[in-house]
DNA sequence: CTGAAAGCGCTTACAG
DNA sequence: CTGAAAGCGCTTACAG
């Protein structure tokens, strides 16, 4: 294999110099464009990325940070994101922290010098990390997820948490449930700590309290969101309808209620924060509350481009809206429920709970 | 903002030449290491990734080129090769192509001098775009599919695409399906006829033949799934299973029949070619041909990393193994159900079906 | 409009 | 082990 030509030889070829060659190249006016023309492609001349990065301090990449390309909202955020920069002429260069503050670390240490600019899924609130960031020096875009003490003044690109977790407290509420539980995020990120609060409130202004054993707290994964579905029905009584803060959580949970063969909406009305692939097919169909995930990709894309362009000005703080998309898991609770009302029996603790709220293992998938 | 550190800061800061501080950050053995040390730290000296990659013609970057992120298949393959780089060091930089040859060759050129050495999963088989791609002059590791001919001696990372096919079709015809349609994906892709060669040959083994209108044949997308099955369930008579050649064309039949309330597998059995993340939740559970998939890309970078590292030799074929999941989605066929024989009407047609298999909109979601 | 010179920040030979 | 010089392939001023 010869090595790749350089403008040297393009210029050569041409008859010119290679100023001629580079202003031809950057969209100049030339004498020679002809010539200048046919040696590039004659000798399949490609200008050196390494030999313009160095000279000119853009690499024409953005890094893309994120804890799991395989959680579907992630990957729809990278694609819309891949797909905004490449139209602005820039590539992505994604990486995964898998929720671990140390691989975030790790990582942005790779990225270093690799790209002009990084949006950035933080792995973790702390202010800490910010030390770290700011001496990246490049312009950061923070996605879906802010720091504690913003104060170095990034870009944010949220979802307005606090309203969807409200949303789906309101919609429970309106259906008549009363006894309702969460599984929440972790409370030291911002969507785990924001669907929580946002969640809360909206039940504690309809006057309903929610005990501390209906609030399973878990880590966004599947696992996690499994786990905190068996520690919710162990309690007593357990709710009759569930929030689930994300679409990772959700899946575990339906695992689980699947496992246990508990019947939703009749046993246990589910919604879930972000929609699932599968939702619609789902038996019932999964209501959740939603959002345009690739447009908040290619939202934080756009946002990062224009600082890497120079714009300047305050550091800015956009907030996507949410929306309440109801299919079929969330029946009517028992405050609308006259003809059957709940019985709130104090006797029964742990493992005796009532009758109508046994979960029990039946077969599953052999019914119309 | 201060422009950052360079080696020769350093190195007047340690009284030492820019010679002993590149020595001290190889690795080697110096004499004023900790005076350098010290130095880069007051500093916060960090090497330029560009001035390395101009000097050493590498940039310690893989492309990975896919044709859809958000198709959960390439998002685990994403993650299993950025978990395998990231441990070797390299970076990854991600490109979709949305299936679209024009798109694979910007890509490819946007990637120039800025990879290594590339994953590939090519939007078309065509021999033709071998040329571009000895032209990028880095190892190519194809993913998933190969090109037609070859012969350029690309490594390739495959699936066992016929034997998944033939497991599909041997599972339908032990349960005593006959009439068995398929939906097929682009016959001009490896995994597309690869599936479909090898659902065929099983067929054809068991004397089983399948009618043409039973071999719908769509793009591997969730909307050509979803007509392609509109379009199986109006042949007459429509067929009791049917094989789905990859996830997202399952996503669309899914919805297809849970649409018009087909109910799986009483009225028709349903396997599908790689795993769904909910489907063991749905009702019916959904059986499919599963595989490794991160596994699939942890392995195509371990080989695309020999090369890197200089490994010649013949140009590697590694296959990897399917296996049948079985769920519920797949019944008994009319072969082995004795107390109900299937009637094949040949004077029915086209808007005449049998009553049994008239696929009537019902509700859904309401059953328990 | 054009070209000779300098330099981006490293590392690869080459002498000491 | 150490350092002065050269050069990777471009582009930014600077003269003509």
């Amino acid at each position: 294999m010869e090595s790749p030509a350089t403008i040297s030889d393009v210029a050569s070829a041409a008859g010119v110099s290679t100023m001629s060659v580079s202003r031809y190249l950057t969209g100049r006016r030339v004498q020679r464009a002809t010539e200048i023309e046919r040696a590039i492609r004659d000798l399949g001349y490609r200008p050196s990325a390494a030999a313009r990065s160095l000279r000119s301090g853009l690499t024409g990449s953005i890094g893309l940070v994120v804890p799991d390309v395989t959680n579907h909202f992630f990957a729809a955020v990278v694609k819309g994101a891949e797909s905004v920069s490449r139209g602005l002429g820039y590539t992505i260069l994604l990486c995964n922290t898998d929720e671990s503050a140390e691989r975030e670390h790790e990582v942005l240490d790779a990225l270093h010098g690799k790209v002009d600019g990084l949006i950035l899924v933080p792995a973790t609130e702390q202010a800490e990390s910010t030390v770290d960031l700011r001496r990246t020096g490049v312009p950061i875009v923070f996605l879906d997820r802010d720091l504690r003490s913003n104060e170095a003044g990034f870009d944010v690109v949220l979802v307005d948490n606090a309203g969807g977790g409200r949303k789906a407290a309101e919609y429970l509420l309106a259906l008549g449930h009363r006894a309702i539980g969460e599984i929440a995020g972790p409370l030291d990120t911002t969507p785990g700590r924001g669907r929580h609060e946002g969640f809360i409130e909206a039940l504690a202004e309809a006057g309903v309290e929610i005990g501390a054993q209906h609030v399973q707290v878990g880590d966004f994964s599947k696992e996690s969101g499994y786990r905190a579905t068996l520690r919710l029905l162990a309690t007593s009584p357990p709710p009759t309808a569930v929030f689930v803060a994300n679409n990772h959580m959700a899946i575990g949970a339906l695992r689980a209620l699947h496992a246990l063969g508990v019947s939703i909406p009749a046993e246990l009305s589910v919604i879930s924060f972000d929609d699932l692939e599968l939702a619609e097919v789902l038996t019932p169909p999964l209501t959740v509350i939603a959002r345009q995930m690739q447009e908040q990709g290619a939202l934080a894309t756009r946002l990062l481009a224009d600082r890497l362009a120079g714009s300047r000005g305050p550091a800015q703080r956009i907030v996507m809206d949410t929306h309440l998309l109801i299919r079929g898991s969330c029946g009517v609770g028992p405050a609308r429920q006259a003809h059957r009302p709940r019985r709130a029996s104090k006797t029964n603790r742990q493992n005796s709970t009532p009758k109508s709220h046994q979960y029990v293992k039946t077969p599953r998938g052999d019914h119309k």
